[in-house]
RNA sequence: GCGGAUGUGGCGGAAUUGGUAGACGCGCUGGAUUUAGGUUCCAGUGUCUUACGACGUGGAAGUUCGAGUCUUCUCAUCCGCACCA
C-alpha cells in the first residue's frame, strides 16, 4: 500500500479502483436507486437527463449530462422524495446504417453490442440509476407502442400524407438527410444534389401552434432563451392574404383564381414592384413543363440543398416569367411575376410581393434585375422630396406617403387600414400565419420505427389493425445496393390488404427518430405496460420535474415532446391536464478541448503530444501547433476518452471535476491540470477523514468561542449546498464544498476544543459530498464507523441563526470611493452606523475641508458619504 | 441570411434586488519536508506606482450617491435553422 509521510501521520491512498465497485454493488445490493412510487404525502422527483444515442462510447458530454442529473437525484433522495431517475437508449437513426454500410455489420447487431458497452460504462460512473426500467426504442415491445400511438394518431387526422422536397442523390438513387449534403454535393457519391417530391407522412404540428405558443409562459422553470428560440420557431406573425389576378393577357391554365401571397407588410402594396413565386410554386411548375428557361432555373436551384440556411444564403437569382398581374389597389398598373429563390415554399403561400422599398432582400433583388424602387414609408425626420433608399431598404417605422389613401398614416395604423380596403375589395383579408411547418416525419430508410400502413391499389393507404401489430423491421437486410433496404427485401413488404385481401405492399418508410424520443419519458413510468403509457403510472410521476440536456435540442426534440403530449391526451392515451412534458428543464453546455496539430496540419489526439516543459511536442520530438478550444469532437480528435480517465483516476474524479470549474449551462473545458486538481482534491478528503477517524468521538457538542466559526461554517454550507443542487449551481456548491474542507483542515491544528465541532463538520462534508463523489463519500462514512451507507442516509439540516453571520463587514464609501469598512453586528440602525461612519478615521480624512451633502446608508450592506 | 447566446486576473470562474469586483479551483512565485523526481505542507499572487494612491469586468456613450449588473450603440466568438442525434 503505498503510504506517504506528512507532518508525522501517515496518509493512505484512497483506493478507488477497489472502493468504486464496492459501493456500486452494494447499491444494487440494496435497490437504493429503484423507483417506488410515492407513498401518501411523500414528494416526488422525476429526474430525467436526454437518453443517449448508442454510438459505441460514452463521452465527456454525456458523463457531464448525467452527474448534473445523479447530484440532484441523490439530493432528491436524501431530502426523502420519491425518485425517478431511468436511463434508455435513443437507439434507431442513421450511424447504425452508415455501420452496416461501412462495416458489414447488421444495424441491430451493432446497436444492441453498443448499448452494452455503455452500460457498462454507465455503471462504473455510479449514477443512481432505476436500471429495471432501461428500454431501447428499438427494442420491438416499444416500437410495438409506437406503433399504436401512430394508428391513434392517425385517427385523429393528426397525422396525413403530403407531398414535400428531400434531397436525392442521383448516383446512389438515394434520399439525403441534409448532414450527407456537402456543398451542394452528396458526400459519398460526390454527385450534385436534386431536389425531388415524395409522398410523406406529417404530423400536423400546426394544429396546436398556437396553444404551444401560449403555453411556453407557463414554463417558468425553463430556460428564456429556450422559450424565446421556441416562440420565434414557432413564429406567429399577423399579415394578409393578398389575391393578384392575372391582367387581361389571361391567366394560365387552372390559375384564374390569380397568385395568393401572405404579407405581413400590406401597408407597403403601393410600393410593389413585381411578385416572386417560389420554384417549387404550383404555378412556376406548370410553366416549367413549357418553358425551358423556368425548367432550367428550377433545377438549378433545386440543386441548392432544401435547408432553409442554404436557401438563405444562397445568392439572390430569378427569373422572369413574363405574366403579369394587376395591381390590388392602382387601377391599370400592372406588376411583373418572377420566379425567385429565396422564396420559400413552406412559408405563406409560397409567394410574396416585392417591395424593394421596405425589404432588404427585395431590394437586393430588385437592384440586381433592375426592377423599380419606390419608398413608400418615411422614416422620421426625412424629408419626402429628399428621401432616397441606396442600398438599404427601411424597415423601420415612419409615415406612409406615395401611397394613395394611407398617405400620412404611421405604420401601425397603416396595415389595418390596408387589410380592411382589400377585404372591401374583395382581393384579400387578414390572415394569423405561423412559421412553424408540420413534422415530416417519414425517413427513406430501414433502421428505423415502422410505420404501420398498407397500400392497396383499390383501398389505398390502410392502417395496420392494431391486433396485427407489432410490424416487425427484419432482421437480416442488405445494404448491397443503395436505398431503403425494406424496400428491396425480397419478401418484407408483400402482403395483403386488411379491407380487401388483394395482394399490396407495406410503407417501407420508416418514422424519424425524433418520434421516437417524443414519448420515451412516459413510457420510463410504466416501462412494461401493454399500453404505451399507464396512466396510474403517469399520474404518479409525470411531468418530469427536471430535464437536463443539451441546448441543440432547444426547439426540435423539446417542441416535438410538446407536442406529443398534448396529441396523446387528445387520443386519450395519457392523462397530463396541462399537456406539458418538462416542468423543470435545464441545458447544459458542452465539454471542449485544446486542439493539436502537426506540422502539416494533421490533428493529433491529446495522447499523442508530450510536453518539454515549456512547449507540446509529438513523440518524434516534432512542435505541435496548438489550436482553438472546441467541442470534443471524432474529426477534431480532441476526445478525452471517460473509459480512461476512469481507470486513471476513478469515477467520482471525473464526476467532480465536469461539475467543478464551469457554470453547467456553459461549455467547460476539460484539461489535465483540472483532472488533476479534482483527483488531489478526493485525495485530501480522503486523508482527512481517516485523520478525523483516528480521533476519540468527542463527547461534548457544546459551542465554545474557538470551534463557533467552523459550527456556523458548517450550517452555512449545508444551506447554501442545498440551495446551489437545487438551482443546478453545482460549480458554486463544489466551492463550498472546498471551503469547508479547507475549514476542516485548518481546525485540525486547534486541537481539543475544535474537536467536537471538526468531527460535526467533516460528517456533515461527507453527507453534502456524497451526490457528487458518492463512491468516496461511502468509503468515508465506513471510516467513520458508520453502518448504514450514504445512499440511505438523510440529508443533513442547517439552523437558520447557526447559518447567518452574526458580525458583518460593512464598507465605508467617500464618493462611491472605498475609504475604510466597519466590522460591527448585524442589525444596527441607520443612526448608529452614522455615528460609527462619521467617527471613522479615515473617513475623516478623506472628508477633511469638504462639505458632506448627502449621506446614503443601506443598513447591513453599505454606507455612501457625498462630500463636497 | 434569420434566430439565440456569451465576453470579468495568466486560465476556468464567483459576486441575492444596482451596494467591498476577483470567492473557490488551476497555474505561477517563494519557503519547508522528503528528495532522484513527483507527492505533501506553509505563504504570496488583478494592473500600474518608491509611496500616498490611481486604474480595472470586450469597446464607446448614458442613467445613478454608487454599474460586472440597467439603457443605447459597437466589436468578437459560439450554437440552432426543420432528414445528425
Amino acid at each position: 500500500m503505498p503510504v506517504n509521510k506528512t507532518k508525522g501521520f501517515v496518509m493512505t491512498r484512497y483506493p478507488y479502483e477497489t472502493s468504486e465497485a464496492k459501493w456500486q454493488k452494494a447499491w444494487e445490493k440494496q435497490a437504493c436507486f429503484v423507483a417506488k412510487d410515492p407513498k401518501p404525502g411523500q414528494g416526488k422527483s422525476y429526474i430525467l437527463e436526454m437518453f443517449p444515442y448508442p454510438s459505441g462510447r460514452l463521452h465527456m458530454g454525456h458523463v457531464r449530462n448525467y452527474a448534473m442529473g445523479d447530484v440532484l437525484a441523490r439530493y432528491r433522495r436524501a431530502k426523502g422524495d420519491a425518485v425517478l431517475h431511468p436511463m434508455g437508449w435513443d437507439a434507431f437513426g442513421l450511424p447504425a446504417e452508415n455501420a452496416a454500410i461501412q462495416k458489414g455489420v447488421q444495424p441491430k447487431d451493432w446497436t444492441y453490442k453498443n448499448i452494452a458497452s455503455m452500460r457498462k460504462q454507465l455503471k462504473a460512473l455510479g449514477f443512481s440509476l432505476d436500471w429495471s426500467r432501461e428500454f431501447a426504442t428499438c427494442d420491438q415491445d416499444y416500437y410495438h407502442q409506437q406503433q399504436k400511438i401512430f394508428l391513434k394518431l392517425l385517427e385523429k387526422d393528426l397525422i396525413y400524407r403530403k407531398s414535400s422536397q428531400v434531397n436525392w442523390d442521383p448516383v446512389e438513387n438515394t434520399v439525403l438527410a441534409n448532414e450527407q449534403v456537402v456543398d451542394g454535393r452528396g458526400w459519398r457519391s460526390g454527385a450534385l444534389v436534386e431536389t425531388r417530391n415524395l409522398e410523406q407522412w406529417f404530423f400536423r404540428i400546426t394544429a396546436y401552434a398556437q396553444d404551444l405558443l401560449d403555453a411556453l409562459d407557463g414554463l417558468s422553470r425553463w430556460p428564456e432563451k429556450v422559450r424565446t428560440m421556441q416562440a420565434n420557431w414557432i413564429g406567429r406573425s399577423k399579415g394578409a392574404l393578398v389575391r393578384f389576378a392575372f391582367a387581361d393577357e389571361g391567366a394560365p391554365d387552372g390559375f384564374d383564381e390569380g397568385v395568393e401571397v401572405f404579407t405581413t407588410r400590406p401597408d407597403t402594396l403601393f410600393g410593389a414592384s413585381f411578385i416572386a413565386l417560389s420554384p417549387q410554386h404550383p404555378l412556376t411548375l406548370k410553366l416549367a413543363k413549357s418553358k425551358t428557361e423556368i425548367d432550367d432555373f428550377v433545377k438549378k436551384c433545386a440543386q441548392a440543398g432544401t435547408s432553409e440556411e442554404a436557401i438563405e444564403r444562397a445568392e439572390k437569382t430569378g427569373i422572369d416569367t413574363g405574366l403579369s398581374v394587376e395591381h390590388p389597389f392602382i387601377e391599370g398598373k400592372r406588376l411583373p411575376v418572377w420566379i425567385a429563390n429565396f422564396v420559400l415554399m413552406g412559408y405563406g403561400t409560397g409567394a410574396i410581393f416585392a417591395c424593394p422599398a421596405g425589404d432588404q432582400r427585395d431590394l437586393d433583388f430588385a437592384r440586381k434585375y433592375d426592377l423599380p424602387v419606390l419608398p413608400v414609408v418615411l422614416p422620421p425626420g426625412e424629408a419626402a422630396e429628399e428621401y432616397r433608399i441606396y442600398d438599404s431598404a427601411w424597415v423601420g417605422d415612419g409615415r406612409l406617403y406615395n401611397s394613395g389613401f394611407l398617405n400620412g398614416k404611421p405604420v401601425k395604423e397603416a396595415i389595418p387600414l390596408a387589410i380592411s380596403e382589400l377585404e372591401k375589395l374583395q382581393k384579400g383579408k387578414q390572415k394569423i400565419q405561423f412559421r412553424l411547418r408540420d413534422w415530416g416525419a417519414s425517413r427513406q430508410r430501414y433502421w428505423g420505427c415502422p410505420i404501420p400502413v398498407i397500400h392497396c391499389d383499390s383501398c389505398g393507404a390502410v392502417p395496420v389493425p392494431e391486433a396485427e401489430l407489432p410490424v416487425v423491421l427484419p432482421d437480416a437486410v442488405s445494404f448491397e445496393q443503395p436505398g431503403n433496404p425494406l424496400d428491396h427485401h425480397p419478401t418484407w413488404k408483400h402482403t395483403k390488404c386488411p379491407i380487401c385481401a388483394k395482394p399490396a405492399v407495406r410503407e417501407t418508410d420508416t418514422l424519424d427518430t425524433f418520434v421516437d424520443s417524443s414519448w420515451y419519458f412516459a413510457r420510463f413510468c410504466s416501462p412494461k405496460a401493454d399500453a404505451p403509457v399507464e396512466s396510474a403510472a403517469a399520474r404518479s410521476w409525470l411531468p418530469v420535474d427536471q430535464y437536463i440536456g443539451g441546448i441543440e435540442h432547444a426547439v426540435l426534440h423539446l417542441l416535438y415532446a410538446r407536442f406529443f403530449t398534448r396529441a396523446l391526451r387528445d387520443c386519450g392515451l395519457l392523462d397530463l391536464p396541462g399537456g406539458e412534458p418538462f416542468n423543470g428543464m435545464f441545458t447544459q453546455g458542452m465539454v471542449t478541448h485544446e486542439t493539436y496539430r502537426d506540422n502539416e496540419g494533421n490533428w493529433l489526439s491529446p495522447e499523442e503530444i508530450v510536453s518539454d516543459g515549456a512547449n507540446w511536442k509529438t513523440k518524434n520530438g516534432d512542435r505541435v501547433h496548438v489550436g482553438a478550444i472546441e467541442k470534443m469532437s471524432k474529426s477534431k480528435r480532441n476526445t478525452v476518452d471517460p473509459a480512461v480517465i476512469i481507470e486513471k483516476y476513478g469515477a467520482d474524479v471525473a464526476r467532480w471535476f465536469v461539475l467543478s470549474d464551469s457554470p453547467p449551462a456553459r461549455d467547460v473545458q476539460w484539461t489535465e491540470a483540472g483532472v488533476e486538481g479534482a483527483a488531489r482534491f478526493v485525495q485530501r478528503v480522503w486523508a482527512e477523514v481517516c485523520d478525523v477517524a483516528e480521533q476519540p468521538v468527542p463527547q461534548n457538542q457544546s459551542i465554545t468561542k474557538g470551534s463557533e466559526p467552523l459550527i456556523r461554517l458548517t450550517h452555512k454550507t449545508v444551506r447554501a449546498v442545498s440551495q446551489d443542487i437545487e438551482t443546478l449551481g453545482f460549480n458554486k456548491a463544489v466551492a463550498r464544498l472546498y471551503e469547508l474542507m479547507n475549514a476542516i483542515r485548518k481546525a485540525k491544528e486547534a486541537g481539543g476544543e475544535m474537536l467536537a465541532a471538526r468531527h460535526q463538520a467533516t460528517r456533515t462534508l461527507i453527507l453534502l459530498l456524497s451526490p457528487f463523489v458518492p463512491h468516496l463519500a461511502e468509503s468515508c462514512w465506513e471510516k467513520l464507523g458508520e453502518q448504514d451507507l450514504v445512499a440511505q442516509t438523510p440529508w443533513p439540516v442547517f439552523e437558520v441563526e447557526l447559518a447567518e453571520d452574526d458580525t458583518i463587514v460593512i464598507p465605508l464609501q467617500v464618493n462611491g470611493k472605498r475609504r475604510g469598512q466597519l466590522d460591527v453586528i448585524a442589525g444596527l440602525s441607520k443612526d448608529e452606523l452614522l455615528d460609527m461612519a462619521m467617527k471613522n478615521p479615515s473617513v475623516q480624512k478623506s472628508i477633511a475641508g469638504l462639505e458632506v451633502k448627502k449621506v446614503i446608508i443601506v443598513p447591513d450592506r453599505i454606507i455612501n458619504i457625498v462630500a463636497a
